[in-house]
DNA sequence: CTGCTATGATTGATCGGCTG
DNA sequence: CCAGCCGATCAATCATAGCA
């Protein structure tokens, strides 16, 4: 357990001065998924995050359990198909990934507790 | 429109809110590191042990937390007060040892 | 019971780092 | 040099918990 201590002010208490650190200024830049060729209007770049429907995150999954890894050849037919960017489809077929490993992590967690415990 | 998206009723989305104590650990947590709330895997696992939940829930835990945070500091200031003085307490106990044992060699 | 806020979880998408 | 992947995080949203 470290702690890199680098305050402004570690012997002055800063009373009700919680000052702003840089994570709070942290701004993700807007989504630029979607696609500009339905947008009639250009400039606004489309900054929302798109829902998929229940169709289209059914035959992903379909996809998934055929192969956890895309070739470029099906991603572009899966894009196709369900109407979405190729990277949609990468990025959901990573996102899915990081999910699989994420539940096989806890779900074999619970049960077993003790043994390097200590 | 039945708003489908009921993503079938997400059954394990059924939580319930973690207890007071495993609150008062993360918040601890939180603000004793307020200029950088990020704790590393390992921090993560003692912090899930402490509060008897999963990694994945300390790591919700600091991801809501940091985004409601910024969000409205101010909404916050009143509790991040109130675990500052905690935690200053504590660094007062170490302060508090530090000068005794220099109260040996001092001009 | 009604209404609103607090909070844990989910997820499409971004960021930085690494790699073939 | 560059696209895809990983791991972590962001940010918006969902659905419930909790309280007046």
């Amino acid at each position: 357990l470290h702690e890199e201590q680098e305050p402004p002010c570690p012997p002055e208490p800063c009373p009700g001065a919680a000052q702003t650190f840089d994570w709070m200024r942290v701004k993700r830049n807007p989504p630029k998924a979607g696609k500009a060729s339905e947008l009639g209007l250009l400039g606004q770049p489309n900054a929302i995050r798109t829902n998929f429907s229940t169709k289209q995150l059914t035959e992903l999954e379909k996809e998934f359990h055929f192969n956890k890894y895309l070739t470029r050849a099906r991603r572009v037919e899966i894009a196709a198909t369900l109407e979405l960017n190729e990277t949609q489809v990468k990025i959901w077929f990573q996102n899915r990934r990081m999910k699989q490993k994420k539940r096989e992590k806890e779900g074999l967690a619970p049960a077993a507790a003790s043994r390097a415990a200590k | 429109v039945m708003i489908l998206r009921s993503r079938f009723l997400d059954a394990r989305r059924k939580r319930r809110n973690f207890s007071k104590q495993a609150t008062e650990i993360l918040n601890e947590y939180f603000y004793s590191h307020l200029s950088n709330p990020y704790p590393s895997e390992e921090a993560k696992e003692e912090l899930a042990k402490k509060c008897s939940i999963t990694v994945s829930q300390v790591s919700n835990w600091f991801g809501n937390k940091r985004i409601r945070y910024k969000k409205n500091i101010g909404k916050f200031q009143e509790e991040a007060n109130l675990y500052a003085a905690k935690t200053a307490v504590t660094a007062a106990h170490a302060v508090a040892a530090a000068v005794q044992n220099n109260q040996t060699n001092s001009p």
